[in-house]
DNA sequence: GAAAAAAGTAACTATCGGAGTTACAATAAC
DNA sequence: GTTATTGTAACTCCGATAGTTACTTTTTTC
């Protein structure tokens, strides 16, 4: 595996979802997000159980949204999932007992928390509303260019 | 996979190096990390084409520093290592036209900008020898308290 | 109450990359 | 020429997300 792109992912299911008329199935959100219901059952869990949406079983039943997209921050949803690993760097541990490697684990933990610190920021600066907007300026400027190259 | 700890112990062997008599082989530095030889020379490869360390074949041969440990900083071994993927959290990419997953990956790829940005710039922030000066600071501390605790 | 539509979930496979290992070639010192 | 050493290719191991299959559970509808 490259990525985890759990977070991605689930904030485009959202705002989808926002926007959807009713309920989504899972199997809505996969065709939306080009994947399989499954994935998005897992991956909705976390969220669910959070509070942000429901689940509904049997016929006309999926997910609805709870809240409004303004109070849910790209924060909120890391947490939701369960705040998987950031990074892919990692620090060594084979010898935890050598002054060394504490002391490159404790410059190189330093920078890897300061850029924890700057995404958790990034990420609380941030709501779903917010993405929603920026989604409609750019169906906007889309629209615009295609009547204008027509 | 979890983690890719070459920065972490590049840094460790580039440190230990520094104050080892003479050349280090790709065994010994192996036992200082707790891994072994093949290990070593691959993930030291970059250093030795970046200039910061050469090899030599042959008996009596293995590594040695050819630069003083406050001209490297830590994101020049980085750089030297190939610049690897940071972060484990990714963007989605199955579905590229669809204007909703193009607003939430500017969103969730700016935080990660900028946490990137905050992470080279803590590795910029310091060289080797802080980290050495940190070692023995930390090696003085640990002789008071066994000097103490006799 | 039977059928159908949906979620929930377990279990398995695919994939990806670092790490570990083995094996062997190339080189240099003595 | 023997030995110590690096250089590298090729393979396995591991851990995590993602994908898939199969089955259970719940709920609606007829």
């Amino acid at each position: 595996m490259r990525h985890d792109s759990r977070l991605s992912r689930v904030l485009h299911a959202l705002i989808h979802m926002d926007g959807h008329e009713g309920r989504a199935t899972s199997e809505t959100i996969g065709h939306m997000l080009g994947t399989n219901a499954v994935v998005v059952r897992r991956t909705m869990a976390g969220l669910r159980d959070a509070g942000y949406v429901c689940s509904d079983k049997g016929p006309g039943g999926g997910w609805t949204l709870l809240c409004p997209l303004a109070e849910i921050t790209l924060f909120d949803v890391y947490i939701a999932l369960g705040a998987p690993p950031v990074f892919a760097l990692g620090l060594a541990d084979d010898q935890p007992e050598c002054l060394v490697e504490q002391a490159v684990n404790a410059a190189v933990g330093d920078a890897l928390g300061k850029a924890a610190d700057a995404l958790m920021t990034g990420l609380k600066a941030v709501n779903l509303a917010d993405v929603a907007h920026d989604f409609e300026r750019r169906s906007k400027r889309l629209s615009r260019h295609r009547r204008s190259a027509a």
